[in-house]
DNA sequence: AAACAAGACAACCGCATAAGC
DNA sequence: TGCTTATGCGGTTGTCTTGTT
């Protein structure tokens, strides 16, 4: 179908969001809770779209989003899942909580992508048009040993990188964080700020401390997408995350197939996405 | 110090699909 | 059952920041 058609309206504000949008923003999902983005624009005084909304929220004003540089595991998870998933954007922001789609994207876009290149050894599944999902999930399940060894890779912290010529570009986790950029759009701590009040009487659903900043908080999810983030509530951490922790862990010691089978539904909620 | 280039990231656009009627 | 509308997702663009000359 075509576009929503609040998008058409004339008078709907574009480009960056302000404070004042924000905070307006907040105040609306804080009383009403994320969902039923098409009444936030009509029961605000936003001149948003829905869809600005929502993507406001979900990629900015969310709690639990982790801003800021990728560790080296998250660089080397994300590499993997994309050369199993492919530009599934969603799909991979499921296994990574903290981050969102259009994060992992820009970050893949502008960084990991171009580490990547030269050898292209880790070549996605090209798109969704060229493979059939029968043919996408027999491939995955052929692949489950590929695609353990490749996690393995990607959650161990110790070991060399995915390939010898990453070795320079993937260690960035070592160096300093870059200074906090200092305009309103990017700073997390002004949102963190902004969010201050409303995180201190806003109802707890996970148990966890309300965002002091953002690096430091842990997902309470109240988006309404979240799959991704709802597990991470429930978990007070990436659940999906530790399972495969925990099974390539018993796996190195010997027990392997312990957690696989949860692991295996971990891939089947992937596959579902085809 | 100014101009330019490149990088980084927020936001938009359009398509696909689910949901409601 | 088909149509309309809302939402989610991925690709792309625009803008701001930072680095270099």
């Amino acid at each position: 179908m075509g576009r929503p058609p609040c998008c058409n309206k004339d008078g709907v504000k574009k480009g960056p969001w302000t404070p004042e949008e924000d905070i307006i923003l907040v105040s609306y999902i804080q009383e009403h809770g994320p969902g039923n983005w098409r009444a936030v624009p009509n029961n605000t005084d936003l001149l948003r779209c829905s869809k600005s909304c929502r993507l406001r929220w979900t990629n900015y004003l969310r709690p639990g989003i982790k801003r800021g540089n990728f560790t080296d595991q998250e660089e080397k998870l994300i590499v993997h899942l994309q050369a199993l998933l492919g530009n599934r954007w969603a799909a991979i922001a499921s296994y990574l909580p903290e981050r969102t789609d259009n994060d992992i994207k820009n970050h893949w876009n502008t960084h990991l992508k171009k580490k990547l290149e030269p050898g292209c050894a880790n070549r996605p599944p090209s798109s969704r048009g060229s493979i059939s999902k029968g043919q996408w999930e027999r491939c995955l399940q052929t692949d489950i040993h590929m695609a353990k060894r490749a996690l393995c890779e990607a959650l161990s912290v110790d070991e060399e990188p995915i390939e010898p010529r990453e070795a320079k570009s993937l260690d960035c986790a070592d160096a300093p964080p870059p200074p906090a950029p200092t305009t309103y759009p990017s700073s997390a701590e002004n949102i963190s700020r902004l969010l201050e009040g409303w995180m201190k009487s806003a109802p707890r659903k996970c148990g966890t401390a309300a965002p002091a900043s953002s690096e430091s908080v842990q997902s309470e999810s109240a988006s309404s997408q979240g799959s991704a983030s709802e597990s991470a509530c429930n978990n007070a951490s990436p659940n999906s995350l530790s399972l495969l922790e925990s099974w390539l862990l018993e796996e190195n010691e010997g027990q392997g197939g312990g957690n696989f089978l949860e692991y295996m539904a971990i891939l089947d909620d992937a596959c579902d996405l085809f």
